[in-house]
Parts: C-alpha cells; structure tokens; sequence
DNA sequence: TTAAATTTGACAAATTCTGACAAGTCAATA
DNA sequence: TATTGACTTGTCAGAATTTGTCAAATTTAA
C-alpha cells in the first residue's frame, strides 16, 4: 500500500492549495509576498523562510510541525545532495546527537 | 565498550595532527593558510572548504573519505541545529532519498 | 482569441561566508 | 620577570550566495 506521502515542503503546499481551491495570487497575496516567489517556493526553487513556513500553516490550517519538517528535509537534502557518497554516513553520524 | 571515536572533523584534525607531533604553523603553511583559520577549523568555529579537506586528508596520510563523512555530518549538525524538535523526522525524511 | 494564472529570467539588494590581519592569552623557560 | 613561541580571539572588507521583485514569456481555461 503506498499513500504517495509528499516528501518536500514545495509538493506539500502546493497540495494544501489546490485541495482549497485556491490561486497562488491569493496566497501570496495574504503572505504579502509576490506571486512569483510563492510559484518557486512551490516548484522548490526558492526555499521559504520559518517565518513563511508558520504563516502557511496557518493560512492553509495546516500542522505547522509537518511543514517545519518538510522544510527541514529540505535544507537536509540540499546539504547532503552536495556528497552523495558519504551522505549515509553522515546522516548515521549527525543523528547521534539527535536521539529525539 | 567507548572507543571515544570523534564525530566531527575539527576534533578529528586535531588529533591528527597532534599524534604527529605537528604545530599548526606547519600544517597552515603546507595549506598555505593563515594559522588563525586553521585554529578555527580545529575549533570548529570556521568550515574548511571540500579543497581543503582533501588536502588535509593527504598531509596527514589519514582517509580522505573518512574526512569528508565529518566535514559532511557537521555541515548537517548546522543546519538541523535551527529546528531541533523535528530534526528526527527530517532526517528519516531526508535518508529516504539516500539509501546509499 | 482573450484573459487570467503561472512560470521564467534577470537583476539589485540583502545576507552570509571567507580569509587576513592585529592584538590577545597562555605556558614554558631563560 | 622578561622573552619567546604556540595558539586564540575579534574585527573587517571583499567575495559569494541568497533573496525578493519586476517584466516578459508561457500555459491554461473559457
């Protein structure tokens, strides 16, 4: 059974978005941000700040929590992409200090 | 059984270079580096460059790979560092698009 | 075809990163 | 206690990256 769970923040809002029928106008509109940056904020070419993060969440009444960590895979993602390689290893190493 | 293995690159410099009797001033110039900046790498308080890594990694005899995993760990540890209550699951999120 | 919605590319402003320098501390020892 | 050598610290300007905006282009829907 796959869900086809979203796995990036871009997906994710975009998701929430055309779910309330809504037009990025709109929501870039309430973020009081250009449309142009929520259309590469969703396609993942710009990354959005914590602050943008929360305000999504509240806009769309979304769980903050899920998209904070979508956005934090994100950046994770971004960094490891750069040494693919030893990228396991890494993660194995940096999760030792965040046992939850 | 601790083996007190180091976990992060500045550490793991360090003890290299003092296993090798070395001074900083040595291994700055062979680098070709200010001695400050290569205190700051050992400290952790500035990142070495991927170049830079290598170079160490020959300098020392010590496995290059092993030192780019502590460059790339504490790169990670930065950036999961801003949001520690969902580190964990981005983390997992972000390993799903690197089984090795 | 038209109009609205979205995407794209280019740019300047803002932010972050980097390396260099000078001055500082600390420990050993003459 | 003065000197010396090793290392550390703070600051700064230039470099590099990131950010948001604008205008133009493309796509979509009617």
């Amino acid at each position: 059974m796959n869900t086809n769970k979203v796995n990036n923040l871009g997906q994710k809002l975009r998701e929430l978005r055309e779910k309330q029928s809504l037009l990025l106008r709109q929501v870039a509109a309430h973020l009081e941000m250009d449309t142009a940056l929520m259309s590469k904020i969703e396609r993942g070419e710009r990354k959005a700040s914590k602050q943008q993060v929360s305000e999504l969440a509240k806009f769309f009444h979304a769980n903050e929590e899920e998209l904070l960590t979508l956005w934090l895979a994100d950046k994770i993602e971004t960094t490891i992409a750069e040494e693919p390689q030893v990228a396991y290893n890494a993660m194995k190493i940096a999760s030792k200090k965040f046992k939850q």
